[in-house]
DNA sequence: TCCTTATAATGAGCAAGCTCATTTTATGCC
DNA sequence: GGCATAAAATGAGCTTGCTCATTATAAGGA
């Protein structure tokens, strides 16, 4: 039985593998199920056992990454975060700029993932990438609590969404060397929507108050 | 000679009715390119002689919603912008509210259209959907450049791109009776966007003087 | 009226994502 | 070892977007 399951594991990793080779040397579309089943060394169909899309197989390797992301970021925050103060702005570009770090080698042909699978519209269906999405604003929202915004709305939320997609569908094509103009960009977006964000907070309280 | 030319436009238009009708009872994956064709009483050749893929019969139709909404909204801005004068974000929410409403029958189909056409990746493809984002754009900088914004930066016009797709995004799927929950996020989206827009401009300029 | 030629229409066929009935394999029990 | 059963692997086949070699049509000229 453990056996079986370690055997799956392999399976599984083997198909990954497959598929990140495949997909980095020709790229998402023009490598097809049918490759990536024959350098995995298994039939279509199996493959389909293990991811229900091709899609799914991209997105779950932005989640591999995104994880692995998360918990540098994390070390490095727990580090640094006492002595230093860092403005929400900042605070969020790390988390983001981290994200991006894992995910440059999938860079190349990550276009439709995040097209399809990032973009507001997953919230609609069910998918993977959702659970992304939910647990990326989960952080935010706990990130922006920390400097003292508690009540984020729902809008917020989706405003802040929309400068992200921005920034990595930004990303995926940027052309510039080593992608400051994602970062140019990131920073300002992130650095309009801090702002915008707590000076809601302030106005809302001078209001109630 | 020019019943030739008459008939083709009557065979497009007889296209794009099939498909509107069939888009909006069966929703935009379920329709296929064959349906479309029976319905329009001719061969799938000669649908694919007249648009180059499925996804640019949709774009087609959001193009003929937008050049009608920006007509309409002109019509308007000229009959109302001498006496009042609005905000930039006022001004900004106008037009794209004209085009939401434009664009409203098609609302239930457009989300393959949103999602890979309108999303911020199409500046990398050559599309029909790429103009239709350069020419919002330049709209969007002309309207900017009334209200004192001279020299919009290309990092500005991603960052409104992103938020103006994160509303249509939102829109295609918004559940709220009359969209009042897009008009709210388009809102403070662009009030967000204005005010970081104009404060720019001031800062710099205060900060060359 | 017939011929030439440019243009439009056609639909069999291809490619690729995905399905599912069937077969293979592995495990537990006697 | 032999058998029952649950799970995993398989690949022929379906669907659908799209292509392209072939055919039909119509305008202009002799």
């Amino acid at each position: 039985m453990r056996i079986t399951a370690d055997e799956k594991r392999a399976t599984r990793r083997r198909i990954v593998e497959a598929a990140v080779d495949l997909f980095r040397s020709q790229g998402f579309e023009t490598t097809t199920t049918r490759d990536i089943a024959r350098a995995a060394g298994i039939a279509v169909g199996t493959l389909f056992n293990y991811f229900e899309t091709k899609e799914a197989l991209v997105a779950s390797l932005a989640a591999e990454a995104l994880s692995r992301a998360h918990a540098a970021w994390k070390r490095e925050r727990e580090r640094t975060s006492l002595n230093q103060r860092p403005g929400l702005d900042e605070d969020l570009f790390s988390l983001v700029a981290a994200e991006l770090r894992q995910l440059r080698p999938l860079r190349k042909f990550l276009s439709p993932f995040i097209e399809t699978i990032l973009s507001p519209l997953v919230a609609a269906r069910k998918s993977a990438a959702d659970e992304l999405r939910v647990a990326h604003l989960e952080r935010v929202t706990e990130l922006v609590g920390r400097h003292g915004v508690a009540d984020v709305t729902p809008v917020a939320l989706q405003m802040y969404w929309a400068l992200y997609t921005g920034a990595l569908a930004f990303w995926a094509v940027d052309r510039s060397p080593r992608q400051e103009d994602t970062l140019a960009l990131l920073d300002e977006s992130l650095q309009m929507f801090s702002a915008w964000l707590q000076g809601q907070t302030d106005g809302s309280k001078t209001e109630r108050s």
